[in-house]
DNA sequence: TGAAGCGATGCAGTCAATGTAGTAATGTGC
DNA sequence: GCACATTACTACATTGACTGCATCGCTTCA
């Protein structure tokens, strides 16, 4: 059965919780808003906030993880003959092009990305989670093209690729480009990045 | 008159506060370390503590922030027909010079070394700072070549150079390379990303 | 219908971090 | 040599994120 009373309530408390958050932040700012706020204007307990997520940071990109696991399942099916270069490139395209679906399509992301862009709490964490993506892109190579010996030398570029792309992606946002100049430059910073890599 | 009493007991507790982190964190994780401990080590109240250090993180890194300015010195001396491409490459090895001749060589950077990759509380921290000195460099960069327009395509370079050089000297250090290779590896990996750059 | 499972709650407690007020030693002007 | 301002430090109280534990009540399923 597809979805029982209690889960359903689950899910709503959880939508409650993030609508509260995200109402609450942009009303009153990241900082100066509490837990027990939140709680109390989805009409819940501070112990349940603390049920549905880890951290007071997390429930303002609740959901957001699904993309590494996308990339990495592009790089585990490569081609028996597709280099490193190709296979790399189609997983961070693949990536920019769940962003752009998902998160900068929304008008609920928006709020979002400024928080994220703004309060250094947010940063750290969103940074946190990029370098676990890193890592575990390179361990998909390292076991995708286990004749490449030089671990340091893939980290070296999944860090380019990766840091060039947030990067650009950061700044046309801190500009206030539209979504599409935000991806296109994505691409634009992607594409310049894996020139570099002849093998 | 270069410094009376009470500035030399002021850094000898604040040095005595490093050196009981260091080992208390060594000893017992950095977790499992409170803050009231690292004070009652160092035989100072726990509010000392933050008198000298903002946050528990800091201690760790004491004193390791004065390298961005040398990066950002180097990008605003730049002679009238360098290319960015050149000054680029110039402040980041100066960065790398900075970096291998103090914080690899002595032997506390390595227990400091060994905390940061694998404490993620640490690692979040220390992206932080890499961050803002990324926006720190590209500031620079637009100041001193004013007919660039696109700040979005030298950001992406910056966080591509950064993104490259911190990603193979992380995946060197915990590989445990010594140091004279880590920053071959930095170097290898600047050198791999500034090459893409044409203009 | 009864038992097991599970979401939610209240409460007590830990720990990082901040504000306040006060003490004692150091530095400075007379 | 003496008053006066600084300042490093302390004790105490408080906020706010986060956890462990016992428990209550509503689903779910046998």
């Amino acid at each position: 059965m597809a979805e029982g009373i209690r889960e359903r309530k689950k899910r709503r408390t959880r939508e409650a919780l993030i609508a509260a958050a995200v109402e609450l932040f942009q009303r009153q700012g990241y900082e100066a808003t509490t837990v027990a706020q939140i709680a109390a204007a989805a009409d819940v307990s501070t112990r349940t906030f603390f049920l549905h997520f880890p951290t007071k940071e997390d429930v303002v990109l609740a959901g957001g993880g699904a993309r590494v696991e996308l990339a990495v399942r592009v790089i585990e099916q490569r081609g028996p003959d597709e280099t490193m270069r190709d296979v790399l490139a189609a997983a961070v395209e693949c990536m920019i092009g769940e962003v752009a679906g998902s998160e900068l399509a929304t008008g609920i992301a928006d709020v979002r990305v400024r928080l994220m862009l703004t309060v250094p709490e947010l940063q750290a964490w969103m940074l946190r989670r990029l370098l676990d993506a890193q890592r575990r892109i390179v361990d998909a190579l390292c076991r995708s093209y286990p004749e490449e010996d030089d671990v340091v030398a893939v980290a070296a570029q999944v860090g380019a690729l990766v840091g060039a792309v947030t990067s650009a992606a950061t700044y046309a946002l801190r500009r206030g480009d539209p979504p599409e100049e935000v991806t296109a430059a994505m691409r634009a910073a992607a594409g310049r990045t894996a020139l570099s890599w002849s093998r």
